[in-house]
DNA sequence: GAACAATTGAAACAAACGTTTGTATCATAC
DNA sequence: GTATGATACAAACGTTTGTTTCAATTGTTC
């Protein structure tokens, strides 16, 4: 076997722009600065893909597919394993958020940026394609999992989760910025426990009843 | 007392690009559109601020600055109160919240834009100018309300109390978009409600001990 | 090894960007 | 009544953007 396998053009523009849109965003990485770091033609963006939007769509898809499939996966184990019992709440944040914070770190981070930031139409699609299914996926499974919340309070709550992973994901380095050095970054595995703690205490608390 | 007064250009100018960099981003709003929506003179943003960057600093100033205060006004009341005992989580969280969701809905979302999206040296700039110092001044009060935390633990969780209180500020409309209608958002109120309930159970939830 | 399609390369395109320029306008002060 | 300051304006600056063009090169098939 080869020791370096050699990546085609278009696999080495899919890792750049992957690597810039998480660092710097979608609208401040110009194909220029992509295909610099692939060390690629400019003209093969155009070519391989046909737009800087649609390549964007392919840098999604190409981490989103086995992502979700995982998420799917761990979640029908989890199904067959408790039959008609309702899924614990961190049991089902664990099979939804581990096969995320298992693959490459870049992707999150491009993903949240891209979740509430920027590129709004171009998202908007995006969201469709590769995140409203499995969201709907889990969707029953929440329910059954927090009979004592309102729909409008676990649906509010499931923004909160996404909002605490999200900072989780695109803020690589900043425990020690924040802290000045002070602390150290915990690994993904502590911080994936640490999320699943926080938020499935957060689930489980009471609902605040009449207001909402 | 004029029943509507005249608003002065450097004003117009603040309100559009607030709006419009909240909506859009910063990369992806230009000053044309900003001075298109303030109904002024492009060179205008150049004359009363220097730059685009500086006028994203005066953006943020003029809202931070009244936030930060009433911030630390509320923190103030709390310590007099409770004299050397230690400040309920929950009560921490409402003296940092309910300063930012009682101002112009428009405002925290553009702050959490910027929180980790894009504009990154720029960004830093105004984190250590505007929320670094009130970081600072909450932050041994914070301790004190969690002595079952290690203090890795702590910071990690305030993290992900900003990203629940990001996702909150950023998605005005997400909560119609996502559910197709089936629910209304709630009101600013009843969300920092949800949000305190949601956040300060997770800062109760035990430690996890040895791993962090 | 010739023929052909697929891919890459350098250069150029129009459009949009942030910024600068020079001048006009308007108060207020002398 | 004229000089002075701050502000507004239209126009153009040079640069960068995403995209296109077309010739050169590569890889594959007969």
């Amino acid at each position: 076997m080869t020791a370096l396998a050699p990546i085609s053009t278009k696999d080495r523009i899919l890792d750049a722009a992957e690597l810039l849109f998480a660092n710097d965003g979608f609208e401040a990485t110009s194909l220029r600065a992509i295909t610099a770091e692939a060390g690629v033609n400019l003209a093969s963006v155009n070519y391989h893909f046909q737009s800087k939007d649609a390549l964007l769509h392919a840098v999604v898809a190409r981490r989103a597919g086995p992502i979700n499939q995982r998420r799917i996966e761990a979640l029908q184990q989890l199904e067959e394993k408790l039959r008609n019992e309702p899924i614990p709440i961190d049991e089902l944040l664990e099979a939804f958020f581990r096969p995320v914070t298992e693959c490459n770190v870049l992707v999150p981070r491009m993903m949240v940026r891209f979740h509430y930031l920027e590129a709004r139409e171009t998202f908007r699609a995006i969201y469709e394609t590769h995140f409203k299914p499995v969201a709907n996926r889990f969707a029953p499974a929440l329910r059954k999992a927090l009979p004592h919340l309102k729909p409008e309070e676990a649906f509010l709550r499931m923004q909160f989760t996404m909002g605490a992973f999200a900072q989780l994901a695109a803020g690589s380095g900043t425990m020690e910025v924040v802290s000045e050095g002070r602390m150290h970054a915990p690994t993904r595995e502590e911080a994936l426990r640490q999320l699943i703690q926080f938020t499935a205490a957060g689930f489980r608390a009471p609902s605040l009843g009449a207001g909402l």
